[in-house]
DNA sequence: AATGAATGAGGCTTCATTCAT
DNA sequence: TATGAATGAAGCCTCATTCAT
């Protein structure tokens, strides 16, 4: 009895403490569907389950709801970028290969890489958010790769090319899948073998020539 | 007397046939600043020098804006990155490194490499307009890619790389050199030897390897 | 055990039923700083010690809190006046005097004097309130420095004024010193020797002329 | 023919430049009727003959048009006491018994006295509005009687009391007509009586006494 | 008796668009 | 062709009030 009591009480708390992430995913999503201005703090609030004023009782408005969710967002996505890259730091050439499939994979399966579309698109409207996103996802992401780019270079696996400026090209391809995927909505992308092919051409270009 | 009358009136005529431009300019300026949605028809007149509602006497109105900007602004971009291709079908791998060197000098210059983010950002809302971009400017810059990339492969220079692929692959650097250069707005990227650098890795990677 | 119980409840109880006037004077304290309209019930409760909705349980709402409000205080307000003057009818030149000295004490020592304020400022959206303060304590008021001026005249100390005249005459200073002080907020004021100064012109002006 | 479409003109432009002053007109009556913050936008509009949005094309919020309100209203209200006062410094005591007679019948007719209560019901949240009130009127006010009262004691129309406090006591009876008019709405009042009789004995309390 | 999460009506303000001139 | 006053729909946000616990 006692037990039940608690666990109705349980339940109540629950939903009141999942009620700011629920909301920041429902933001999420309305965000990305139709840009920060479009969003309606209704829709937003529709989408997670609560009236209007509901979403101001944990944030303070729109713009915090844009800030908290890139908060949220961000940390994990440049996280999982940076473990995946450094756990792989014994075969550099064979982990990148390994990157490019499973970000291929990600693309097209979580919403997650909607988020540097909807970062790109309000940028010049919020300068500090793109900078938090530049410092934090953009820099380390390619940090990350620098550091398996240049193991790769004293492994011999790759040839004695510039570390940042390889990292560096390496990117421009994963944002052109995001944005292609997210954005411009490209048929035919989603067969998942895109991305391999470009870093292979990339790693072609900074492997060793061992087989003339 | 008729002299003057006309003069007058050739003047007057003048800035009149030139208002749609100039409010065109002017709109690519606030929705580049602000984003389609915060840009304000009233800034937007006021950067062409002209009242609110002086705009409604040659645009439908804001979407319709928009939409004649992509129209204006698409196709030159498409045909000079065309134009520039062709011309350099006789020499693959040099006419790419020069490509390199122009776009990277251009980004830095022109707002002109700030619309693909303009589309991006409100490709959700206005598909079509995505869908346009799309096929003018992605599928045909990349189709001029292929052409020099194939031709490199009959000629020699390029090992027998699928050109598809490859084209592909070219275009992630310069995408995310215009999204650094105008949204993220990293810093230092503005000297530009990177695209540069992102071609040799990529020309690297697909070029037939002559010496050992 | 049964002591202990009963203690810890008496003093429960003693909060709980000190609530209605806990909160009746954190009211109070929110409608001077803030006006009826933009003092927020959170805020009252907050005050208070308790929450919004405790509020509730004591009253209907935050209109039957003015209410509650104005009634609990103009009685008193009344009374003290009416039980000052009614004392010292035997000499009514010196009771005003005391009064007003008494008065001019007050009004800078106790917020009760923000009341009317209060009241004048809801007066023309709260009618019925309008009326009963100024049937309760106004017309209490004067009824009573009139009976002073009455007993003055047939004392001999007053010359033969016309009492209701008299009376209302001395309403204007105290009610000027109120607003000066809690609302315009006037600097220097509070010396406490200016309704003194007023009431020694306006005893002037009614009393008999002994000395030639 | 020319005149008529120059008159057309004017119509038009007499409109757009007279708005301002009749949406304040009609703020004025609005606050006045419902004090500041119960007071709706849409009302004003809609008392001035516009819409909600026009109000907007003149006045930032509705706090510029409280400040703009007081603004307008204040300068001359000071004006006319302060002329009327010094007007009359040749006779002191006669002008003193013009303007409670005066003042009385305009605190009838006239919406002007309702602002200093409008003043007094905002100023804990505008003290600003509330400091440029005293400042203006307030002090003026009282200064111009002051003046009157010195030149009636070097007259010798007057005893040689302080010119200072007896022009503060004559502030009060006034104060006290206008919230009894406009805000407590006493019956009875209106018969233009009373402030005379105050001022009665005002002078009575001030004057030399020629007779035994 | 008390909490505090949630509601929803309603206010202020903005801005794309219209239209008389 | 151009103006700019005016509209009115729509969005953000607040807050008095309710109610499950």
């Amino acid at each position: 009895m006692a037990v039940g009591k608690s666990t109705v009480r349980r339940t109540w708390r629950r939903r009141a403490e999942a009620r700011p992430d629920e909301i920041l995913t429902a933001a999420l999503d309305e965000f990305i569907a139709c840009g920060f201005d479009a969003a309606r703090m209704e829709d937003i609030a529709a989408r997670a389950g609560v009236t209007k004023g509901a979403i101001y009782l944990y944030f303070e408005g729109k713009e915090a709801l844009l800030r908290a969710l890139i908060e949220r967002e961000v940390a994990p996505f440049a996280e999982r970028l940076e473990a995946a890259a450094d756990a792989g730091l014994a075969d550099p050439a064979g982990t990148l290969r390994q990157l490019a499939q499973i970000i291929n994979v990600v693309i097209g399966q979580s919403r997650i890489f909607a988020i540097p579309i909807l970062v790109v698109s309000i940028s010049n409207r919020f300068p500090d958010l793109a900078q938090h996103y530049r410092e934090r996802v953009v820099a380390r992401g390619r940090a990350a790769l620098e550091r398996l780019i240049r193991r790769g270079v004293e492994l011999g696996q790759f040839r004695s090319v510039d570390p940042a400026a390889a990292a560096r090209a390496m990117m421009g391809p994963i944002m052109f899948e995001m944005i292609w995927t997210h954005a411009l909505k490209g048929p035919g992308g989603r067969d998942g073998a895109w991305l391999a092919n470009h870093f292979d051409i990339l790693l072609n270009g900074i492997s060793r020539q061992e087989d003339p």
